[in-house]
DNA sequence: GATCCTGTCTAACGTTTGTTAGGTTACATA
DNA sequence: TATGTAACCTAACAAACGTTAGACAGGATC
């Protein structure tokens, strides 16, 4: 009957492997990838070092693993979502912001760490840019397919900056900022 | 007669000291600030690492000079531009992609650096983000400053991701890019 | 010619890193 | 009761880190 708050992904792996990857993640958003030791996640855990790879093999198991939960998340926030634009950016910045470390980690720390971690997380990101694509060819049939590709990378360069300076305690509202960026995504500033 | 490349935004300090600079700039925009090593640095430039402390303090010295240049290569090439945002624009990718590795190594690592080095930046960076401040004031009088300051930070997400997308190389040129994102900023997507 | 300064070097320092080896407990299952 | 395995530990490894100390060369200055 331990509270341990489970803002998982996965379906109930070990507590401490949970642990460990909550660890992980809070840290990789403050320091990036190099920065965090696993001597400071094992602390926050109340483990020893060592003790980490009797449940990762290495550190960049541990923090690959990190990353894709970071995508999980977001796919998840997003298949939750009826297609609209709005509901989709605020799907996105709820993962971001509203459920855990795991996608802001991934957000702020992906390109922090070697390219071996990168490339397999390379997968899991192509799909969650697939279905954003999909959503944008539907709603704006006038672009082709490059076009789609190039506004939604500036959509993307736009919403997850937020984790730079957004302050979720802050007076604006995730649903305002949300709205706001679709809102100029689609008709721009001068509709404001 | 050495054909050094002096992509300086200085006025012409010792050689040497711009390659360990240029070194420095260039590693951190592929590898972030805790995985850069002072031995790589000087490798670059054929010197060992410990004679890098005749030219820097320390390593935070370093990184911290780079960043500073990094907003040095921004604000010139701003100041160059008329005041039209497609201009202004056009002037911080150019920054980002032409004028060598000081304003990417800003935009892709400093968040990656220790407090010391990213506060001792602050001061540079509020500068540069003033003068944008104050032109999207004077193109969007509609706006009161929160929201001029709110659509700035969306703007720069979307102008400082194409770091980790754009190829210079590529079927798209800058000018191009550069029109999309003004164009996108003011318009909306509808508007492509 | 003696002195100083600049720029580099070699060598080493103390620390920290990811990782491994091997031992110890607790709790299953047989 | 015996056996096995999961989960942790201590201790240590080699490598790499930022940094410092001290020596040496070359050129300028006196």
């Amino acid at each position: 009957m331990i509270p341990t708050r489970q803002s998982s992904p996965d379906s109930e792996p070990s507590p401490v492997r949970r642990r460990l990857l909550d660890a992980a993640a809070a840290r990789l958003v403050s320091q990036g990838y190099a920065a965090t030791t696993l001597r400071q996640v094992a602390a926050e855990v109340d483990i020893k070092a060592s003790s980490i790879y009797h449940h990762f093999p290495s550190k960049e198991a541990l923090f690959t693993a990190v990353f894709r939960d970071g995508i999980v998340v977001m796919v998840d926030a997003f298949e939750q979502s009826d297609r609209t634009l709005p509901a989709c950016v605020r799907a996105h910045l709820g993962a971001l912001f509203e459920h855990g470390p795991y996608t802001a980690a991934h957000v702020t720390a992906f390109f922090t760490a070697p390219p071996a971690v990168r490339q397999a997380v390379v997968p899991a990101r192509d799909g969650y840019e697939s279905l954003w694509n999909s959503v944008l060819a539907d709603l704006f049939p006038h672009l082709n397919p490059k076009e789609v590709a190039l506004h939604r990378l500036i959509l993307f360069g736009a919403m997850n900056s937020t984790i730079e300076w957004f302050d979720i305690d802050g007076n604006v509202t995730l649903d305002e900022l949300s709205a706001t960026i679709a809102n100029q995504f689609e008709h721009g500033v001068e509709s404001s």
